[in-house]
DNA sequence: TGTACATCAGTGAACGCGCGTTCACTGATGTAC
DNA sequence: TGTACATCAGTGAACGCGCGTTCACTGATGTAC
């Protein structure tokens, strides 16, 4: 960070620029992110509508920012885990597969608002830019980390082989463990697979009605994930 | 259905609805189901705005009337499995459960936004009118048949007793299937949390940019499902 | 330390737009005798 | 079969609203000499 050198001006730019973001997903927890307006942000600011353009080049700019934002924060509680677990953990260094989803799925119920704005229905022709894929590969490669430190799994099924197979051959994904063992690439897809599955339904309201908990749900497919 | 003793008159206003429903669903492809707009609906059709006013009260109830259809139309497809499965299939007449991820899979893949209208980010401050958790649980209903034949699984770790007991107890959502085995509630709710999350990753594009067969993926959860 | 200038935050008016919804009305379609 | 009436589809004008965004402008904050 260069922020020791920030001058007062843009230190307060940098300040209201974090209260509109504040304001946004409060807006966004209640109508939804697709309802979310400058001018409503404005007036909740005390501020006239225009002024927000100082901050933000127009609407767009500031989902986008939000979205960062979503990414940066989940990728930075995996990161969290793996220092962490640099201790007394499992394998060398290597931060633990249940330890993950747990925080995985805190992170979800924190703001389920948040957890659908990257991980729900996507918003109609809005294309995340680049860097935010970068963001997301960071928490893959946490993930795969500790999917390697869980070593290789029995593939019993026939199509377990066949997608192992494929995921030796297309794994662009996973860089930065180029010879990662089609085992740990698998495991980490069925581990983001399966505990999605889990928190979309969860956080969607699904099993609301039908009187159940999520949180068994969840836990018995994160054992499944680690048990062998 | 009492559909052939319909008027003219009826007949008509049953036609223009369905031409309404059908634009209305051109335009979530397009833009999202919260950009759905009666106006576009009515302009798109060659009519006046309020024209509309005298085949749905107002816009909430065109989204509802979206939704159930969305219900409405997996839970045939899921019923069509099953009346075809009364032939030589596993069990008793009974569906088998590749079958019933394929054709899930099929629907998904048919109208993604579809899907999304029924699985994705709920619509804040939407609540499903009754009849449509009807709807939802004539498709656990056939789900818990095809469970039932594929027999007891063995539970294998402990967080899975754990989770079975819980459904044990909490068996309400399981109408019609009050005997059913804790191991089958089990799978149902496994089937269904594991495929909506492998779907719903590849349908929110979240695949794409790694290079990745969704399709792979799903066959192997299906394959995991049902081994044993 | 004081003055002249540049930078920048924020305002208020305005533009054009589309939305959901209401209302009074016209004209066509169906119904009853 | 023909006439009188009721029903209903669709129109056009209107209301009030909020949106994103632009623009010219004021006033405060920082910078240079």
């Amino acid at each position: 960070m260069t922020g020791s050198t920030k001058t007062p001006r843009e230190r307060y730019r940098q300040q209201v620029r974090e209260e509109v973001k504040e304001k946004a997903w409060q807006q966004i927890a209640g109508s939804g992110a697709s309802a979310l307006s400058l001018n409503a942000i404005a007036k909740q600011m005390g501020m006239s509508g225009p002024a927000l353009y100082r901050y933000f080049a127009n609407r767009d700019e500031l989902i986008t920012e939000l979205i960062r934002d979503a990414y940066r924060s989940l990728a930075d509680a995996f990161l969290a885990v793996a220092d962490a677990g640099a201790g007394a953990d499992v394998g060398a260094g290597r931060p633990a597969l249940p330890e993950l989803a747990r925080v995985l799925r805190r992170w979800a119920l924190a703001d389920p608002h948040r957890y659908f704005l990257v991980y729900g229905t996507p918003v109609p022709g809005y294309h995340a830019p680049q860097d935010i894929t970068g963001i997301a590969s960071e928490m893959m490669s946490v993930l795969l980390d500790a999917c390697a430190a869980a070593g290789p799994e029995p593939a019993t099924a026939a199509d377990a082989h066949a997608f192992e197979e494929h995921l030796a051959d297309h794994r662009d994904w996973a860089e930065g463990h180029p010879d990662a063992a089609p085992a740990a690439l698998r495991l980490a897809m069925t581990f983001w697979s399966r505990l999605h599955g889990a928190l979309s339904l969860e956080l969607a309201g699904h099993f609301t009605g039908m009187g159940l908990d999520p949180a068994l749900l969840f836990q018995a497919e994160v054992d499944a994930l680690t048990a062998r």
